[in-house]
DNA sequence: ATGGGCGAAAATGTATCCAATTACAACTTT
DNA sequence: AAAGTTGTAATTGGATACATTTTCGCCCAT
C-alpha cells in the first residue's frame, strides 16, 4: 500500500536535505515538486508545511520556500541544546533497550571505527545515536532531539569533510564509554559520557567557523 | 491591513487553546472553522498544519484534527525540558534586556503578588517569563521554550485551579530571586533561581496526578 | 441479545481554476 | 547617468468541485 502523496514528498525531500542533495538555501518551487511527484500543488504545500514544522524548510508568505540555513550562532545554540537534552533522553531509553538493540549498538561502534568513507561514517554515527534512543517513549523530548539532529546534519557533514571526517581516537573512546554505560545498564555513566561527547564536539566545531560561508 | 487568512486562524485558535476555550481533546473540523472565518478549507488546513508544528494540535491523516493532550508522563517530561532549556535562554537574554523591559519585569513581580483571580495570575506569570526572554535572539532555543509553555499552559491552569492558584510565598520569593539576577545583570544567579523555580514546580505538579483525568 | 459486516453520510484529501502578491525589468524622469 | 516608477511575467494563495477514506448507524445472521 502506497502512503499518501504528502508523506511521499515529505520523506523524499527530508532524505535529500539530510543526505546533502538539497543544500541549505536551495529554493523549493511548488510547481516543480508537484510535477516531479505527479501530484497537484496542494499536497506539496502540505508537505512543505510539515517540513517547516521539522525545521528543515523555511516558508515565506507570498514568496517561496527554501531549505533551512543555520548561522554559526544558531548551530552553536543547537549543540548547546543537544548537550542538555540528549543525556536526558538516553537515560530514559536505556532501561527499555532490548538485547538485540544493544547487540546492534555494539556492532555499530566497531563499524564506525572501521568506517572508510565520509557518508558511511555519517550514516553509522547517526544510526548509533538514534538507536540508542529507541527505548525512550515517543514524545516531545525525542521529537526535539531528532529535530536538532536533522537541522544540524548538513553542518555535521561539512565539518567531517573539513577534518578528513576525523574519526579520531577520542571519538571512538567516547562512543565506547557511552556503549559501556548502556551495556552495564548504568544510565548515569551513559549520560555523563554522552554529555562530554557532545560538549567536545561543540567546542571543536566552534573552531571551524569557515563551515558557515 | 488584515493579515492572511491562515494567520488569522492560527492566532485565534492558538488564543482559544491557551485561554482554555478549546480544551485538550476537542475536535477541530475543517469545514466548521472555514465557515467561521469566511474562508475555504485550504487556508484552514494550512493553519492546522502550523498549529501542529507548534505542538498545539494533533493531525491524523484521513481522520481529523484534535487539540493536543498531554499524558501525565509527557507533562512531566515537558517540565524536565523546561528545567534544562529555560535557564540557558534567560542567560542569553539578560545582557540584551532594555531598561524599560527590566522596569516592566519589576512591576510584574509586584502585580503577580497582588493578583486576585486565577486568569489574571496566569496571564501575568506568563508575561513575566516571556518578557524575561525577550532579549534572546530568535532561534530554536526560544522556539522550543515557547512551545513547552504553550503545550503545558492548560495543565498550568488546571493545577493553579486545584491549589487555589496557590501563589504561595515560595513562588514570590523565587520570582524575586530571578528578578534580582536580572536587575543585577547576574546571569548565573538568574539561571540558578529559574532552574530551582521550575524544578520545584515540577515536583509539586507531580503530586497532583488527578489533573490528567 | 450480541457480534459482525454492509451501506450511507460525513469528513478529509486532491485537482483544477482563478485571484493576489511579488520580483524583475524596462522605461521615464530628473 | 542614476534613481524612481510602472508594467509584465512568474509564483504563491485561495476557492470550488470532485474523489477517497473513514465512521457510524443499521440490518442480518448466529
Amino acid at each position: 500500500m502506497a502512503s499518501s502523496a504528502p508523506s511521499r514528498v515529505v520523506e523524499t525531500l527530508r532524505d535529500e536535505i539530510l543526505n546533502g542533495t538539497l543544500a541549505p538555501g536551495a529554493r523549493l518551487r511548488q510547481e516543480d515538486i508537484a510535477l516531479r511527484f505527479n501530484a497537484s500543488r496542494q499536497p506539496v504545500r502540505d508537505a512543505l508545511r510539515q517540513l517547516e514544522g521539522d525545521g528543515l524548510v523555511n516558508l515565506v508568505a507570498n514568496s517561496g520556500a527554501w531549505v533551512s540555513k543555520l548561522s554559526e550562532s544558531e548551530c552553536f545554540e543547537a549543540y548547546q541544546m543537544r548537550e542538555k537534552l540528549e543525556p536526558l533522553l538516553i537515560s530514559r531509553s536505556i532501561p527499555n533497550l532490548k538485547p538485540a538493540q544493544i547487540q546492534r549498538l555494539t556492532e555499530l561502534v566497531s563499524e564506525i571505527e572501521r568506517a572508510t568513507d565520509l557518508e558511511q561514517f555519517l550514516r553509522l554515527d547517526r544510526e548509533f545515536h538514534l538507536l540508542s534512543y529507541a527505548g525512550a517513549a515517543p514524545g516531545m523530548l525525542r521529537e526535539f532531539v531528532e529535530r536538532i539532529w536533522n537541522t544540524t546534519q548538513h553542518y555535521r557533514r561539512a565539518f567531517a569533510k573539513l577534518s578528513g571526517f576525523a574519526t579520531s581516537e577520542v571519538t571512538h573512546m567516547e562512543h565506547k564509554l557511552i556503549l559501556d554505560g548502556i551495556v552495564r545498564n548504568d544510565s548515569a555513566q551513559a549520560e555523563r559520557a554522552l554529555e562530554a561527547h557532545i560538549r567536545r564536539t561543540r567546542v571543536t566545531l566552534s573552531e571551524h567557523k569557515e563551515i558557515f560561508n
